[in-house]
DNA sequence: TGTACATCAGTGAACGCGCGTTCACTGATGTAC
DNA sequence: TGTACATCAGTGAACGCGCGTTCACTGATGTAC
């Protein structure tokens, strides 16, 4: 079973201190958010599998809870770069507008193809459990806050604006609509309601959604 | 508190046996389930609100799940009926296209709106803890499925099929698009994900939201 | 360069709660004759 | 209509696990002098 014995870290053998402890419970934490999402950090497995006792996490994270918000920063920032990458890649030919909208397009793609790459991570980064987590709409523009997947998503409905291809008063409530569209579309997945689609028929289907957002705005 | 001391219910008094607890099992907790959502379907609590012991509820239900299940069913049956009522309530007037598309967009309206007014009961309809409830996708045309609220907005859909609005060859994917659509704007806000939008901004995102996917369906 | 002492980081045992579940029981009900 | 007996529906005490959290401790490290 993947709780067996293991032999102690490195580290142990000859160090009493560990040197690094808080990023290693942290990276630890974040191993097992992706293998099982928010419920699997369990602060006695994150101790063990660091190889330090039932109680060394206390010195680096006030609780449970101060862990847990550190992965979940961890697994927005994973998801907010998978979409600056994708929008990154959107070719910077052809026509502004053309440009603009591939790029909205991108930010969707990007976030559902995350949710299905790392389940674990989605759902840890938007686990109700770890959300006092900043509203990402509320939110001002902290340094933290930038970094928020809804805030590229924004920003790209922002260039679609500059780029004349939507105007701004039609605008309102685009950007929480957008994201609710590709959340949606990523939760009915990973929460076991569309658990007999092929990945082919996945592909259909976030297509569609994404073709039905975009014919929206335009 | 809540868990106060409560006057031995009415059948206690005089009798032994309860007649019908299985129901009343089931009642209280979605009870709590609507107040607290799947989670708070605690059997020590259900038991104890309906004035039985311990262990009373293992001679109605196999285990807790088999009656978080029986609390999922009428929740999904709830949610479906909300709307089947908003459909029916869709006048029967113009033309045809346009009442199909109009009942379409009720399922949708329906659907957000009961998550926001009674999300306990929403957020236990969906619950991966109590689905391995069917696959409305999968599940073939049983009794039970076709109560299910995608059942509804598929049904909605063949209408539009129906009367010439979409054709079915730009169909496919649809369904479960416009499905993830509501769904992720219900989760997002009942994931606290929200917080800061008021009931008109809700309104605007909804109706937001809407139009886009009908406008990707003309 | 050595000694004293504060401070920090990890230990391991134990506490305590929440909660599903089991088990031997007892009170009530219904059916055969 | 009454008696015997099976069956059913609740009881209440206890088990047991998972898990966050606390607490007095000890080993290591660094700084003042």
């Amino acid at each position: 079973m993947a709780s067996q014995r293991r032999d102690p870290p490195a580290w142990k053998a000859d160090r009493y201190h560990h040197g690094n402890l808080r990023q290693a419970l942290l990276d630890t934490a974040v191993e097992l958010a992706r293998a099982g999402g928010p419920d699997a950090v369990v602060l006695r497995d994150v101790q063990r599998r660091a190889g330090v006792s039932n109680s060394a996490a206390y010195r680096h994270y006030a609780d449970r809870h101060g862990l847990l918000a550190a992965v979940t920063d961890h697994a927005l920032g994973r998801l907010a770069a998978a979409m600056r990458a994708a929008v990154g890649a959107v070719p910077n030919r052809g026509p502004r507008a053309r440009r603009a909208l591939a790029r909205f397009r991108a930010t969707g793609a990007a976030y559902i193809d995350f949710a299905l790459a790392e389940p674990g991570l989605f759902r840890t980064a938007f686990s109700p459990e770890s959300s006092q987590a900043t509203d990402p709409v509320a939110a001002g523009s902290g340094d933290a806050a930038d970094d928020h997947p809804f805030r590229i998503l924004t920003s790209c409905i922002d260039d679609l604006v500059d780029a004349g291809v939507l105007s701004a008063n039609r605008r309102a409530g685009l950007d929480e609509a957008a994201w609710a569209a590709v959340h949606g579309l990523a939760t009915l997945f990973l929460d076991g309601l569309l658990t007999t689609v092929d990945p082919d028929r996945m592909q259909l289907i976030t297509d569609r959604l994404l073709d039905a957002i975009e014919d929206g705005i335009r």
